[in-house]
Formats: C-alpha cells, structure tokens, sequence
DNA sequence: CGCAGCCTTGACAAATGTCAACAAACGTGG
DNA sequence: CCACGTTTGTTGACATTTGTCAAGGCTGCG
C-alpha cells in the first residue's frame, strides 16, 4: 500500500473540499467524519492511481493537477477522460461497490484526496443531503460520456479533433491561442485515433485556419473552423 | 399534448411499479403522491415520446414492449440504447431539469409511466430512500455507457457484432438459437455500422459458425466465435 | 397484384490503421 | 553543459476497414 499517504493534515484545503458541491449539503458531523477517515496525498506525474478490475478502496477527489481516466483490452490501451480540479472520480464504481471500469494515473503532479469507499457508502446511507449531491454528480457525469459517445458515432475523427480545439479553447478562457493540455500521443488516444491520424488532422486543419507548433494552438479563423466543426451543445457543452 | 394518456387507473401495475428497485426504499406516503400525478399508457410502435433538447417534463417508465434512444446530428440518426421492462430512461435529465441528449420512441407497442419530472425533483428532495436509489439507478447507467464506449473504441465492427451477439444470447437465456429484437437496419446503427457492413459482417461470420436467416440467429460454434469476439467482464456484463 | 421498405450484393471511394523511417524533443547521467 | 538514448511526433507507402452509391431480390401489406 504504497500509495497511502503519509499526511494527514488538511488546513486550508479542508475548507476547499467543503466546499465542494459534493459535501455541501451533507451535515458537519458526517464531513468530520469522512475527513477523519481521509488521506491527502501529493503524486507525481504518471503514477497509476487505480487499475480497470480492482474494486475501488478509495474515492478519489482530484485537487490540483490532473488525472487520466484509461481503459485496456486485448492488448490495447485507450484515454477516456482526463479529471481536473476539482472533481471526483470512480464514483460509480465506489456507491455500487463494484470493480473500476477504468484505470487512472496521474498525468502531472497531483493532490488528490482519498476517500475510504466503506466511509461514503456509510455516510451516503446516513447523509440525505450527500445522496442528493451524488446523483447530481453522477447525473453531470452520465451526460458527459453520452456526449462522448455521440460525438464518436457522429464524428469523423477530423471533425472530433475541431470540435476538441473549440471545446480546449473555450475551457480555457477562449483566446485564439491556446496550449493543449498534454501530449499528442494521448489526445489521439482520447479521440480515438492513431498518433500518426492526428498529425495528418491537424495538418488538414491548417486549410481551416489552425496553426500549431509543438503544443501551442492558434485558431485564426474561428469562423472556418467552426463551419468543419458543427459543434452542437447537446454533444460539446460541458455544462449541458 | 396528445401524448397524454387517458387513464389514470393503475390497478395491478401499481404494485409492479411498487416492486422496482428504484421505489422500494422510498415511504409509503412519497410514493403515493408519486402516482397522483402519473399516467400510464400504452403506446403503439414507432410512436416518438421524448426529442433530444427539449426538457424532460416526465420520467418515463417501461413496463412492457420496448423504447430506443437514439440521437441526431448534421441529419444522421443513431440508436443509443434499447430500454426494456423494468427500466427508467431520462433519469439524469429529470433530476437535473435539463435537456434531453436523446429522444425516444417506442419500437413495439408498449406499456409506459410518466410520471411528472417536477414530482420527481420534489419527492427526491425529500425522500433519502429515493435519493439513495436513484443514484444506484444513476451509476448503473453511467456503467453501461462506459462500457458502450469501450466497446467503440476498442472494437471493430465485425468484433462489436460478435460480441453483440454473445451478449443478446445470454440475455435470451443462453440458448444456441434465438432472434434479433429488431431490425438489421437498427442494429447495424446501434452497432455504428451501416446497414450493408452489417449484411457483409454477418457473413463472415459464418466462418465463425454463426448462421442466420432474418432475424433468427444460430451460433453453432460457440467457442470459435468466442475466440473472436473475446469478450469481457468490464465491457460486457451488462450487471458489472 | 403492385408498391414500399428492408436486406443483400457488387463496385468503388474515403477514412483509418499499420509499418517503417526519420526528425525533434526530452530526460538522464556523465 | 554536453552526449546519449528514449520517447514523441511526423511523413510516406500501403493494407484494411468502413462508407457510399447503385441495383436487384425479398417480404409484407394494402
């Protein structure tokens, strides 16, 4: 058990994690009580978190930095979601108590809060107020991989890659120019597609005015790539 | 509003609805004031009950027949999901009070509940057995639609199919015989395949000792299309 | 009947995957 | 700081998979 923490003191990010959406209904004594049960602990970059199959011990709470969500069969291996500050994730598989359908490492370094599952399925039967915020939370994230689904039956994987940069862009603060969030190699992954794919996508947007080099971004005219896009909110609104 | 159904009695269907998981833990009391407002009927085949974007003004219930969801983008249309006895859809928009990602429509003549999406929002804001159970009905969901994608990702066409089948064989009783639940042309989109790669893809599995004629399905070797189809737990068993 | 929709088949086009080679970027240890 | 090896990214050539279009057969139903 390597990957327990060694600390357990939380100061400020206590109050950080309260309020969260997830714990803010939920009554003092049941937060205490999760918190006296918790462990905070920092990781750095490509740490496996928790593997596909294995029953999951610990809710984990993303606080800084960032996580990727990956699946494997036959001998493959494929991105499904990245988890930023500050959400959780196998969430699902910790009310259910049933086995991950993921796996999850740290992509940076990352504070992350672990949970024992036991303790929120307990308060999750004591805490009406956390029961109410877990369906919302599982309700944000049932939608989300609907969306995902969607945009793969729909999408030609060079019509996924321009809604991606729309949807990276508008995450951060919608600037022409940008940084992707992590390597080329991984994003294929999380669209589903080959590496080499991607690179040819991204020289076929350069007709619709998409610039890059290395890990920058500019979209110089949004206008034309939004036309290839056809970007819909009920596949790429984050909010819904 | 001529979706709106007439009776409003329940008699013995009371007591089925009663007996679904999602209504066990609630009270007495909450489930009554639940069925005050709920209209059951019965609807023919390839009758639309919900469209993707607008708001979810009931939780719909399937109690007998079957609905399929299915989704629209840049004028193509693919099948999501199939909802069976005894099972909720909409779920996450309700509770949420969001739009729809889907819409609906019954593919058989079919026995449905509605009941008003703003009961649902008031009973689960008061009822924690109700709360507790809809995050498990939640998190179920959020699985099959992990899975689905995994199956996309992972999965040729001719793969999806072979284990498509393997799947709708054990939930037909395990039996070496039994018939599609639909047409080939809704499968092939369920499976994002078209109709003519799911004729080609049924043919070479005949290499694998899969026989059809229609709708009826013989799998005659078992264990070959087995080796092909390599399915697994966390990608195939529908309970997890 | 005869029409309409589904299913199948063939020929072909487009998209995507694979393999190989090489360049660029990165991290590590000297 | 450099040299080295490893990984990532790119490119080309090609195979495979999947999509598209057209035609024809089959089936169910008015």
């Amino acid at each position: 058990m390597d990957r327990l923490p060694n600390s357990k003191h939380f100061d400020s990010t206590f109050k950080d994690l309260r309020e969260l959406e997830l714990f803010q209904a939920m009554s003092g004594e049941n937060f205490e009580r999760l918190m006296q049960g918790a462990y905070l602990q920092t990781f750095p970059p490509q740490v496996d978190l928790i593997a596909e199959g294995e029953r999951s011990d610990f809710l984990h709470i993303v606080l800084a930095g960032s996580v990727e969500l990956y699946a494997q069969w036959n001998n493959r291996e494929t991105s499904m979601a990245t988890v930023r500050p500050t959400s959780t994730f196998i969430l699902a598989a910790t009310v259910k108590d049933a086995p991950n359908l993921m796996s999850a490492r740290t992509l940076e370094k990352s504070r992350i809060v672990l949970i024992p599952s036991p303790d929120i399925r307990a308060v999750f039967d004591l805490d009406c107020g956390f029961a109410r915020a877990v369906v919302q939370e599982l309700a944000q994230c049932y939608r989300s991989v609907i969306k995902n689904t969607k945009d793969l039956k729909f999408r030609t994987s060079i019509e996924r890659l321009a809604n991606y940069l729309l949807r990276e862009q508008k995450r951060q603060n919608g600037q022409a120019q940008f940084t992707l969030p992590f390597d080329k190699k991984r994003l294929a992954s999380l669209l589903a597609m080959r590496p080499e794919n991607l690179s040819r996508a991204f020289r076929q947007l350069q007709d619709f005015g998409v610039q890059t080099q290395g890990a920058r971004v500019e979209i110089q005219h949004q206008a034309d790539l939004e036309a290839l896009a056809k970007p819909s909110p009920l596949i790429d609104d984050p909010a819904s």
